[in-house]
DNA sequence: TGCAAGCCTG
DNA sequence: CAGGCTTGCA
């Protein structure tokens, strides 16, 4: 109860009532203009779509209320737009389930513009409607304009979706650094192109990319439908307030971010079907199921695979690490468009998914699209084959059949990666492997303590540290050392938000200036933001494992949370971490599984009241602290 | 306007 | 962890 083994993962989502705030809860925090989660949902949801569109668009009404509206809507939910939404919903919700967004609204299907009045409603509104629509057809034909050109001449920015568009609001930074992405796949086409044998690849490529630029013309069009049932529900909401200058805008800059995005992930999935056929054992396309008779099916087979050798996703750390008994050796070939292809939960499962973080979007997102199967993808997928004889050479590709950042993840890792993309970095980074031995028997002491700062590494410097400090013109790194790191750190333990007061006291053996007390307020405040991100990591970990109640959220010596923070700031585990921590980590767990478990989460600045209440459970530092470094 | 805190990124 | 940027407050 205490720690989170995070070895299961929510397949079924439905077990968290409130899951769909969660996926509120993860469009506000990453808002469409977040270059970080490069998904390819927007391209598989297309795939999927593409099969149904016809057949979607005459049931307008219907698709308007289909489950998956609320995937791709929540996409085009600004935080901007949940804001509002929830911010002129007076009424507190005594209940998590109190739509906070429109998005979740459509997801419950409990829209305000349900059945009834839903005619007259569209009748009033229709003539509104078209104009918008014709806005929107506008924006997107701005975009279809300049599509990937099939011209392997093209120049960085040439083939980016809706260039025009771009420039238009250049100055989000994140939109450039979205516009630098797309150009980087399209220079790698152009690299393969001119390594092989120019016409047939020419040729290829062309069609490549015409069938990409067919995709993106049904993405459109997509979007065309969904943006005119956001439009509905902003118009219902807000009767009348609608700012149609600014919702272009916001449309144009999501739109641009999902085509971009889409481009990306299909051209993504390209190169990894390319080299996923250059890597292909001979074997491979045997296998079960028949679905692969040909060269040209090993991606449906594989993306199968795990599907059918682990029937319930109960754990998945009882799952191989890397590959499925049995099972052709895959070896992290599947790299394949499985976002491209199918989506089924246990393909989730297989921690050995390369493409756990380009698919964890779309699962969490779209829920409804994971239990469907394409049926006719056939021709797409064609279009992948095709480039697989492109003549590209392996070291085009080094490296691309196994994914290093998510391979070798344990699963815990992986639940962090579903939950949270935008930290990806930091879990990735921050919590290497560590020896279960975690707490120190021994009772804190000043003899410790100062043992534990004279670590040998920083002996040399040690010596001639003390004359330095008498000199007065320090630089900033040059004041302070290793060991006042070290220091600050233990005293983390004790204090989250330390005064000028106490640092002063505390780091008397050092001159502080007003460079170095910013130093050490600098110092702290990243101590405090690995700690929060701990946190909510953790929190968001626990709601997924399925953790109901506030009262099982706890943190002991041997939580893998606290494993995380001790092995940040006490890494040589040689300090008695005091129990007063664990509590005031505890509480801060709490609070943050308690905020989003609200949803408090969708505020923007949601944590601040809970960095309030953990301001106040400070304690005080030792004395033994105030030892100077070299006693 | 200036500062402090937080956030983002490398 | 540090630097730069943004945000919120007085």
């Amino acid at each position: 109860m205490h720690h989170f083994p995070s070895s299961t993962y929510p397949e079924d989502r439905a077990e968290h009532p409130p899951s769909f705030l969660h996926d509120n809860t993860y469009n506000s925090s990453t808002p469409p203009s977040s270059s970080r989660s490069s998904g390819g949902s927007l391209i598989s949801m297309l795939l999927q779509k593409t099969i149904e569109s016809e057949q979607t668009l005459q049931e307008s009404s219907a698709a308007y209320y289909n489950p998956e509206a609320h995937i791709s809507f929540s996409a085009l939910t600004s935080p901007r737009l949940v804001n509002h939404h929830s911010s002129t919903s007076s009424k507190s919700s005594s209940t998590t389930m109190e739509p906070l967004s429109p998005a979740s609204q459509a997801s419950t299907g409990a829209s305000p513009n349900g059945a009834g009045s839903n005619q007259d409603w569209t009748l009033e509104l229709g003539d509104r409607r078209q104009a918008k629509r014709a806005r929107v057809e506008n924006i997107i034909r701005g975009i279809a304009v300049s599509p990937p050109s099939p011209s392997v001449h093209c120049t960085h920015g040439e083939t980016t979706p809706s260039n025009d568009l771009q420039s238009e609001t250049m100055e989000n930074k994140q939109e450039s650094k979205r516009k630098q992405r797309v150009p980087q796949h399209q220079d790698l086409l152009r690299t393969g192109g001119a390594s092989g044998k120019s016409t047939d690849e020419g040729h290829n490529l062309r069609k490549q990319l015409q069938t990409m630029q067919r995709l993106l013309g049904q993405l459109q069009a997509r979007f065309i439908q969904i943006y005119e049932y956001q439009t509905e529900s902003q118009e219902d909401v807000r009767d009348g307030t609608f700012s149609t200058d600014k919702e272009d805008k916001l449309l144009a800059d999501i739109l641009k971010y999902e085509l971009s995005r889409a481009v990306n992930s299909s051209v993504d999935s390209i190169f990894k079907n390319i080299s996923h056929t250059l890597f292909k054992p001979p074997q491979l396309h045997i296998k079960d199921g028949g679905m692969a008779e040909t060269d040209d099916e090993p991606v449906f087979l594989s993306s199968h695979e795990p599907a059918s050798s682990s029937t319930h996703v109960d754990s998945m750390s009882r799952l191989p690490p890397c590959s499925k008994s049995g099972m052709v050796q895959l070896p992290e070939i599947q790299t394949e468009a499985l976002s491209l292809v199918v989506q089924k939960p246990a393909s989730m499962t297989h921690p050995c998914s390369p493409n756990l973080t380009v698919k964890r979007p779309l699962h969490f997102h779209q829920p409804s699209l994971l239990y469907n199967h394409p049926t006719d993808l056939h021709e797409d997928h064609q279009v992948l084959d095709n480039l697989k004889h492109n003549g590209f050479h392996h070291d085009t590709f080094g490296g691309l059949p196994c994914r290093p950042t998510t391979m070798g993840l344990p699963t815990s890792e992986m639940v962090d990666l579903l939950w949270d993309p935008v930290k990806v970095k930091s879990k990735v980074t921050s919590r290497p492997p560590r020896s279960p031995q975690v707490h120190h028997p021994t009772a804190t002491g000043h003899n410790m303590l100062l043992d534990s700062l004279g670590l040998p590494h920083v002996k040399m410097e040690y010596g001639s540290f003390q004359s330095m400090v008498k000199r007065t013109s320090y630089v900033l790194n040059e004041g302070l050392t290793t060991h006042h790191l070290k220091k600050a750190k233990l005293m983390f333990f004790y204090t989250r938000y330390p005064s000028s007061n106490v640092l002063t006291a505390f780091f008397s053996d050092i001159q502080l200036t007003r460079c170095i007390m910013s130093q050490l307020i600098k110092w702290f405040s990243n101590f405090r933001e690995f700690y929060y991100i701990q946190m909510e990591k953790f929190a968001r970990q626990a709601r997924v494992e399925g953790v109901n109640s506030v009262r099982d959220v706890a943190v002991r010596r041997d939580s893998e949370l606290f494993r995380a923070l001790n092995m940040h700031y006490n890494k040589a585990n040689d300090f008695q971490v005091p129990d007063r921590f664990l509590e005031v980590a505890e509480i801060t767990l709490q609070e943050f599984y308690i905020s989003i478990s609200l949803a408090r989460d969708s505020d923007p600045s949601w944590k601040k009241a809970i960095y309030k209440v953990i301001s106040k459970l400070d304690s005080d530092v030792p004395a033994e602290f105030k030892a100077p470094l070299t006693t």
